[in-house]
DNA sequence: TATTGTTATACTCTATAACTATA
DNA sequence: TATAGTTATAGAGTATAACAATA
């Protein structure tokens, strides 16, 4: 057959899950010059825009767990691009602020990733690519509502 | 802030993993009845559509290594839904076949993923959703090759 | 008691090398 | 010598339970 896939290509899980693989491959080769994945890359943007964010809150921000945000903080924190500072109020949590040399590599993270996303998008005019992003927001708000999600176990 | 994610939200990688993760969560639990995943749905389908397809084959069509292909055909097979013929002209390979409750399942899950397609879309008329896969092929065609990738070991 | 960050752990997914049987 | 399927294995990514420090 020519196209032996046609069946699962009118399928939205297919579609999108070949595109982000495109996506994810390509963004880490990206970012790798700055020493940035795409989970940390992430993660600092987070920390740039939001100063003295704690753990937990980027944790649900990200919809990340938290044990899993102490690994990829441990590696921005080694790599002197954020801080973890005990807050003042509350001893137990981490008040999370990007080093100057951390949001300079965020800058130009981003700069970086904003080129990517206009060349992943090659071929779509100014419309299509809101367009696109729209519907991506549709269907994530189409799901089960985290709360509904929380209610089935695994996957 | 309001909304602490606004800069990664511009970003198609950021939005694409979150529509494909509330998809997949979604569409197992839909497959969940038929003794499905995502993966084996998809191997089903194609073997299904490409009778005496062989693994290789199957593998490539799917972007699926062929030793993450075995268990998969394993859980299918022993869920008596295809099955490994030695192939005739080279005893070598295995040409796969839906069974009779094969083909039903794969109908009736097709049908249920339809039903859930259309549901995840819900708010998104046809020419939304046709503009919706149009934009996820240009991504995945403006990508890195295949062979290019292939340059590069590791994500 | 409850919460923050952490450790340990397990399960899935993915990627590579090397084996076997055939060609 | 090469190929098809397989095995073993290692690395990510992700999820849960339980602990120490603090509230």
């Amino acid at each position: 057959m020519d196209k032996p896939d046609a069946s699962l290509r009118s399928f939205l899980g297919y579609d999108l899950k070949r595109a982000f693989a495109v996506i994810q491959s390509d963004v880490n080769a990206v970012l790798q010059p700055f020493g940035l994945r795409m989970v940390t890359f992430s993660v600092l943007v987070i920390i740039c825009d939001n100063p003295r964010l704690r753990q937990t809150q980027l944790a649900e921000i990200l919809l990340i767990e938290r044990p899993n945000l102490v690994a990829i903080l441990d590696e921005l924190e080694h790599a002197g691009a954020v801080v973890r500072v005990r807050a003042p109020d509350d001893r137990r949590a981490h008040e999370l602020s990007a080093t100057l040399q951390g949001q300079q590599t965020c800058d130009r993270a981003l700069e970086a990733v904003r080129d990517h996303d206009a060349r992943m998008t090659n071929g779509l005019d100014k419309n299509q690519r809101e367009a696109l992003h729209t519907a991506l927001r549709v269907v994530q708000s189409n799901g089960r509502s985290v709360d509904d999600r929380r209610k089935i176990p695994r996957s």
